[in-house]
DNA sequence: TTTATTTGGTTGTAAAAACAACCAAATTTT
DNA sequence: AAAATTTGGTTGTTTTTACAACCAAATAAA
């Protein structure tokens, strides 16, 4: 399949045809590479240079603290961006490390001519930075949920808050857990063994079930 | 004084002038109001119509829990606006409640005008627009960090995390706190009176220094 | 100035989470 | 298919936090 019927109903390029992004991508200097699983993407505190466009595959937005901990940010899938945060704003670096969870085919995209308005005011661009505004937008919501669930005081309301989350976006009680038990951990920043200790007295006072990734409220 | 010369100088109008300002505010349909301390400026819930510009005076953004418990979003300052989020996504009310700390004036711009780009291009709703964005990626970043802190485990490391962080906006080892210690407990998720002793502990352990609102890192 | 009210620190107790160590099941690699 | 690795659940111990109750100081109101 050729890279730009992958591309042309991301979200990032709707209202765009596939010339349009042909056209705008070469615009942007873009550069296509293929990681492997664990492969870092782009690391922490490394020049940014390029917003970040997953083509295909999966990888994990995460953080390693110093006392050995690590902080799932985000998971991204294809057809997510990351960099918006980092466009605009002063800071030189990317906040975090990338890590490919699985084989991943990304598009790197020039951060200066992304960010500079095109003179003769083209359409693509402008398209595209409309599309970015709305990513921005449901970033942040995403971002103030997680603040939500991060500031319940215990790991039960924190589950409870997550998986609330989550059947409110798949629109079932029947939740896909998008994540490993570590990897939930993580983004709830809790310990991995209290939380699954957490999981198991939940599912005995019937507040949820699960099996797998496969949760319910009850 | 006057509201032109309040305004004129916030970031969100950065590249406009005072006439710019009142034909783009006019535009929006702006509507001035004054809220006493402890006043609501807008519900959570309520119906998202307008985006919030805090004119003059000071207000928290919050959300109040079901278990009683009161989570500090933020503070918005004079220059400060609220509404990013709502404004280009689905969601039509307001995800928090914003409440005067003392006596505050407001101005509301309709959101669907602030919306909706200018049929003939307009250069100041244009640059509104710009500006809008530099804000939503400061809020991001802020938004990141606040997870940051929420992230670690312990309300130690938190403590120093928040310190850290205004250590750095401020430019200097010598911190004014903008929160009361109700407030900082709020915003850091925890105990008021959990946090009063490990902020005792960590003078104690010589990690910082602190009279009323006055912090040093040590 | 006197009285309320708010704000911040202290203490003891109960509950919860972190941590470490271990084991079983599932998955991946060889 | 066998071996190795990853993943998830369990248990006991230590540490930390939440909660409640109380008091002192500071601030606001009368």
């Amino acid at each position: 399949m050729n890279i730009w019927d992958k591309v042309c109903d991301f979200n990032i390029f709707k209202g765009l045809d596939k010339n349009d992004i042909k056209a705008l991508t070469f615009c942007f200097k873009s550069k296509v590479q293929v990681f492997e699983k664990n492969d870092i993407i782009a690391n922490n505190m490394d020049r940014f240079e390029n917003l970040i466009l997953i083509v295909q595959g999966q990888a994990n937005i995460v953080s390693y603290m110093e006392n050995g901990n690590t902080n799932l940010q985000d998971k991204l899938t294809t057809g997510s961006i990351y960099g918006d945060i980092e466009l605009f704003s002063k800071s030189a670096t990317y906040n975090a490390t990338i890590v490919a969870t699985r084989k991943t085919e990304v598009m790197f995209l020039n951060k200066y001519i992304v960010n500079t308005p095109c003179e003769n005011n083209c359409y693509r661009h402008k398209t595209f930075l409309n599309n970015l505004i709305i990513h921005m937008s449901n970033n942040l919501q995403k971002k103030q949920q997680t603040i939500n669930i991060l500031s319940k005081r215990s790991t039960r309301e924190k589950v409870l808050l997550l998986l609330k989350y989550l059947a409110k976006e798949q629109n079932t009680k029947y939740i896909m857990l998008p994540y490993s038990r570590q990897e939930m951990a993580d983004f709830l920043a809790v310990d991995r063994s209290a939380l699954s200790l957490t999981l198991s007295k939940m599912k005995k006072d019937k507040q949820i079930d699960f099996e797998k990734n496969k949760f319910v409220l009850l």
